[in-house]
This record gives structure tokens, C-alpha cells and sequence, in this order.
DNA sequence: GGGCAATCTTGTCAGTGTCAAGTTGTGGAG
DNA sequence: CTCCACAACTTGACACTGACAAGATTGCCC
């Protein structure tokens, strides 16, 4: 009495990983078109549901944009927690943002999601951690006298070069040229050993 | 003849700067909400007028934001044409996207805009020349072996810097400071008179 | 004064988010 | 094995939105 439940052509009354889906479609969409793009009714028709399906998995736009977030910074943690010193985990910070556009997208846009959510709010925290667990392992005579300068100057390179990236309005500058090494030559210029 | 264009109590038929008041709402919206809240129905009632009448001077709800965008980086090529070199041009930079929220999200989200829009490509390319204009005027020895990766540095750091503030995400580090400051500490930070 | 183009209105249509209520499957307790 | 509570999904409805077409109003220029 189990018609078919993944390899049926009748689809099943449960899809069996509908969240999982609707999320893939959701980063689908929001690489291509941006997060304004992304409509439930729609994710719900490539998923093969109805429209009203997501909302159970997300409760509303918003709750769907906020898990993108969360999972987001989860995924930037981890890929920071690999790093071994800035330079690396600045490169990182840039692939990511490289390879997971629509995640980094939503990640910073506050006004599309639940601020208060509580898995958005620890995975970014945890991020936060890893960041400024990166600039402190800097040695203090290329950080400069001011740590919490040198993390700021480190963010806003990183995130300004990975923003710029993807919103396509490095290509001119870049060209086909590796963008983590073109990054790389870039903290070359930030953290200098400096002369008293 | 002429019944009250800016006085009466009674709306006359026409408006008088629509077109104006449209763009001032939208602003507003988009700073309070994000671009994604802006509505040209609700700008329509806004301005106290019927719910088709925005389409007659934007067209769409694109031509509006790309109306936006073209206004904005016009506004930002005056702001950089004032600067005096490349430190006061990265200032100028971080204080026309704190004073003009909108404008500055709506500049780079690329995906609600009309790319091919002459309005829009033009003020870009005036904008652009600004800011290479800035990097050029770098005397050599700051500005290190690359002038392209000095551009490109300088760009995202104030791109970065810009962007992280006004997404809030720098109020814990930032605090009270006045972000001039803290942006010119920051450039201090990032052409040191370097050393063979 | 007469037309004419710009400006604005009214009406309509498909699409969307969200809520409420019903339907179907699942797994676990007895 | 049965039954039942709960999770997953559907159906239906409502208000709202963007976009288009067609008509009304106004100012302007000759």
C-alpha cells in the first residue's frame, strides 16, 4: 500500500525531501534573477507541489529567505574555520561569496529576513566568531596598533571585493583572470610590515 | 484660470512634479524597506494620485529603480568630481552611501535595474571615470607597482566599508564614531609609503 | 480659439502571498 | 494489528500588485 514513493510517475502525496527542494530552487532562482525574483507559488510548481506547500516547511517568503541566510552563515563558518591565518580566510570569505552567490546575497540583505530568527542569529554569530578569530591570529606587527581597525579594514576588503565580484562590476578590471589570486594580491597591499 | 496648482485643497488634475514625488517616495520606501517594499501602487496613493499614473514617467516598476540608479551614480560623480585625491574621494564615497541609503543599494543590484538604459549607462560610465580619475591621481609611491590593483583595492574597501555600514553590519564595532574617521583610519591602513 | 500632446484616471487581467479548512499519509502506543 | 494523533500536503478564498488598454482632463502653442 505504498504507491510508488520515489519512483513512481504518480507523484506521491509526500515529495519526501520538499524542503531540500524548494531551497535548491530558491538559490536557483536568486542567482539568476536576484531575491525579488523568487516567488513561493513558483518554487512550488518546479517542486511539483501546491502552491500553498512551502509554507509549511518555511511559513512564509521571508522564513524561506531567513533559512537561505542561516545556512549561509553556517556554511561561510565552516569554510572559515578551515583557514590558517587571514590572508586564507579573506580568500575564502571571497569564494564563498564566489561560489554561493545567492546565499551571500540574502546573507546581507537584513531587510528580507527575520532578524530575530534564532538558527539565522546563532549560525551568523558563530560567523562572526571565525572572522575575528582570523584577524587576531594576525601577528601584531602587520596588524597594526588598532586590532579592531585591522578587522574592520580586513571585512571591508573582502567583502567589498566579493560584492563588487559577483554584482559583475569587477569584470572590466578582473578579466579572466583567477579572482582568489588577484584577492591575494590585494591583502598584499593591506597588512604591509610597517617601518616605526 | 489657473485653480490652486500648489494650494487648493482639492487635488487639481495635474500634479505639478509628479515624477518628483514619485522618486522622493520611492526613497523613502527603499531606505525604510529595502527596494523590494517599493510598491508603485502604494507610491501611487503616496502622492495622491491614481494607481497608473507613475507608469507615465517611469514606464515600469524597473524604469523607476533604473530612474533611481541613473540619479544616483550622477550624484555620486559630483560628490567624487569635489575630491582632492584618492583618500578624500574613498570619504567622499562612504559618505554619499550613508547619506543616500537608497540611491546606493538600488546603484548595485543589477537585477532590478534595465542594464541598456542610456540614462543609467551614461551616469555609470561618468561615475567610473570619477573614480579612476582618483586612483591615477595617487603619487606612485603609495599607490605600489599596480595602479589597476591600487584601484581595485581602494574600490572595494570603500565599496566594503559603504556596504557593511549601512546593512548595519558595523554598528557593534563602529559605535558613535563618526565613520568618516574611522573610513579615514582605515585608507591609512592601506597605502603605507612602502619600503624596498 | 482650436487642436494636440502630455498628463492623469478608470477598468481589467493574471499573478502573488497568506490564511483557513479539509485530505492524505506515517509512525508509534496500546 | 489497530487506531489515533500528528505531519505533510491540497483546495479554496481574499486582498494586493504590476501591467495594459482606453478614455478623460489639462495646459500649451500656433
Amino acid at each position: 500500500m505504498n504507491p510508488a514513493k520515489t519512483s513512481g510517475s504518480e507523484r506521491p502525496y509526500h515529495h519526501g525531501d520538499l524542503r531540500r527542494a524548494i531551497l535548491g530552487a530558491a538559490l536557483d532562482v536568486i542567482a539568476a534573477e536576484g531575491p525579488s525574483a523568487v516567488s513561493l507559488r513558483d518554487l512550488a510548481r518546479r517542486a511539483g507541489v501546491s502552491h500553498a506547500a512551502p509554507a509549511h516547511h518555511f511559513k512564509d517568503r521571508v522564513g524561506l529567505l531567513t533559512a537561505i541566510a542561516a545556512e549561509g552563515f553556517g556554511l561561510l563558518a565552516t569554510a572559515l574555520d578551515a583557514a590558517d591565518d587571514l590572508r586564507d580566510a579573506g580568500v575564502r570569505y571571497v569564494r564563498f561569496a564566489r561560489e554561493n552567490p545567492a546565499h551571500f546575497q540574502v546573507m546581507f540583505s537584513p531587510e528580507l529576513l527575520r532578524e530575530n530568527d534564532l538558527e539565522l542569529t546563532t549560525a551568523r554569530t558563530l560567523a562572526g566568531v571565525r572572522l575575528r578569530a582570523a584577524v587576531s591570529a594576525l601577528p601584531s606587527e602587520g596588524r597594526g596598533p588598532d586590532t579592531r581597525l585591522a578587522g574592520i579594514a580586513a571585512w571591508s576588503l573582502a567583502h567589498g571585493f566579493a560584492t563588487l565580484l559577483i554584482s559583475h562590476n569587477l569584470d572590466g578590471q578582473v578579466g579572466d583572470e583567477d579572482p582568489d589570486e588577484v584577492f591575494h594580491a590585494l591583502t598584499g597591499m593591506l597588512f604591509r610590515p610597517q617601518q616605526p
